[in-house]
DNA sequence: ACACCTGTTGCATACGTTTGCAATAAAGGT
DNA sequence: ACCTTTATTGCAAACGTATGCAACAGGTGT
């Protein structure tokens, strides 16, 4: 119904210019009667600055993109949750893309964003390809992975320190006595996947032990749970799997179940993330951690400071987090040596 | 490091008026030639079009404000992916805004949403004040709850046709023999859980019955673990509870298992939602499934012909849901009269 | 009383696009 | 061959705001 009220009709009525209106909306400078005349003139009529048109003017839009590829494993929408309010808090907002990994389909969604000139751009779990992170250098805008590194890419990522929480995962499955242990490893084409393989493979290494098996889970509940049964099939099985994240960790333990066997005596289970439903009594998963929170302070102040300042070259932050103990793994064995 | 590319500078290159490079990417008429030198000299620029300024003169944003509240209760991330798939291919965009229910908070977070003219308002699972529901009727701007009615509110509202809902689920649990069936209810607060509860009291008292209890979950997971703990400390005790949503009774299953209960054969457990993980083995929740791909479906449907038409007043949409039967809950007995 | 400095205000322009209007070119009908 | 219709194109004015610049007011120090 009633027009759009804008800036000058709001100087009309106060008796000042359009400009001084302006000024006491951008907190400029302006002298107390005429702010006092303005602010009155605008309760009048509920006018409101268009966003649009201000950051049409001074190019900052005051809008990140969120480009976020898995929605079902929990771990993301808690991030996107606390991403959205640590970002409301400094004055910006989110405009989200959801997509799977397909490279055709970043790309466009990229450009979307890019259209929509974000002052920068979060992809949590999707990978970039070089193209792509050309167009946003070319472009200006800063880009940050989160919870996915990208190395050689020049782009800043923040993640967990995956190569030492895959290496204490595995060493407090050693710690609790066990010697055939197997890793349900992430989605190979991920630096998450590779760096807590690595670690596993580390910890295995540093204990003489040989890995029981690796298999490749995709970060997908189908595949981890054919991968368990697999593991379960053979004549000899493992007595103990660390799961590449709670995600998969979730059906590995459901598929041990339905084969007849105990969780932690006959096989203990250890997985990643930290997700609510880790705690649940259901599941009850040792895990580690991902310190949500600090990796979304991280991730903020990253962007924040590669927008405001001028050449910040890539960052590459890892934040440790700890192991969670619970009732899906045995508890260690005596004290460490 | 470039300068933003104009449309000018890709009119100068291409020999043609910025007006023709505006008809080329907005599809408007241009001859053939043209269109071609516009092309190739925007691929070499890499221009893309400003979509601010284009928002700016059109009044059209092609954003739409979301906001959401529960994001650990795992309906909303699924119903959040197919809305963010439904509206880009509508070529919308979705501007995100996580908040808890708090009046307040709504208020600033929807102002914040007309600020960046948002052309529509998609509120799922929270609710809005008359004076904000004025705002956005003032503004133009229409607004459809998601997942929560609000009559009386002019306000178009999409949800599952919960009283029927509610009854069916009831009505399963009375086929199976239940006598003695109590309810955890939905948010007292919400036309959602007070539709389901309503749907719960007409089945018992067409049975016949009356209900063991009654009690406010308030969607929470420790307000419903908390009343199960209650309901099952009495001498008497239920045989059955529908519970108004998955999210609260995936702890109620896990009460009563610590209770040494076993579901269903001492309790049946029904649900409301069918959210993924009503499907993992681990709690095999029979559960009144909401079809989120209609519900997705009808909100942008009708949020698209409020956009586009003049006054479509306000439209109260429910689509109806099959009982999903799993193991949480006793088969019916015998054939139904 | 004069020069000087500081703070406030209005004017006009710019941001990058769309679009009504008029001018021009091309095409079609008789 | 001439008039009429149609398609294409450039010009210029918007959209709603921010901001450099100049003008001006008021106050202070000597």
């Amino acid at each position: 119904m009633d027009r759009r009220v804008t800036s000058l009709q709001v100087a009309k009525r106060a008796g000042v210019s359009q400009s001084a209106v302006s000024r006491v909306f951008s907190g400029a400078s302006a002298s107390a009667a005429t702010a006092e005349k303005v602010r009155a003139a605008a309760a009048e009529l509920g006018y409101r600055p268009n966003v649009l048109a201000r950051a049409m003017i001074t190019g900052k839009s005051r809008v990140i993109g969120l480009v976020v590829a898995y929605l079902d494993n929990q771990f993301y929408p808690e991030a996107l949750q606390r991403l959205s309010n640590a970002l409301q808090a400094s004055g910006y907002h989110i405009l989200i893309f959801t997509t799977s990994n397909d490279a055709d389909e970043v790309e466009t969604v990229v450009q979307d964003m890019l259209d929509h000139q974000v002052e920068g751009i979060i992809a949590a779990s999707v990978s970039l390809s070089s193209a792509l992170t050309d167009l946003c250098a070319k472009a200006g805008i800063p880009v940050v992975l989160f919870n996915r590194g990208q190395p050689g890419s020049g782009l800043s990522s923040v993640t967990s320190a995956n190569v030492k929480g895959g290496y204490t995962a595995t060493q407090a499955l050693i710690d609790a006595g066990h010697t055939r242990i197997a890793h349900i490893a992430g989605w190979e084409g991920s630096m998450t996947g590779r760096d807590r393989r690595q670690g596993f493979e580390d910890a295995m290494a540093d204990a003489g032990l040989t890995p029981f098996a690796i298999v490749d889970g995709m970060y997908s509940r189908d595949v981890a749970a054919a991968s368990t049964r697999q593991l379960l099939s053979g004549a000899n099985r493992p007595d103990a799997i660390f799961v590449a994240n709670d995600h998969m960790a979730f059906a590995v333990i459901e598929e041990i179940r339905a084969a007849g066997l105990n969780i932690p005596d006959d096989i203990s289970i250890i997985g990643y993330d930290d997700t609510p439903l880790a705690a649940w009594p259901s599941f009850d998963l040792t895990t580690v951690r991902q310190p949500v929170n600090r990796m979304v302070e991280a991730t903020v102040t990253t962007l924040m400071s590669a927008i405001a300042g001028a050449e910040t070259y890539a960052h590459t932050i890892e934040i440790e987090g700890p192991l969670i103990q619970r009732g899906s793994s045995k508890p260690p064995k005596g004290p460490r040596p």
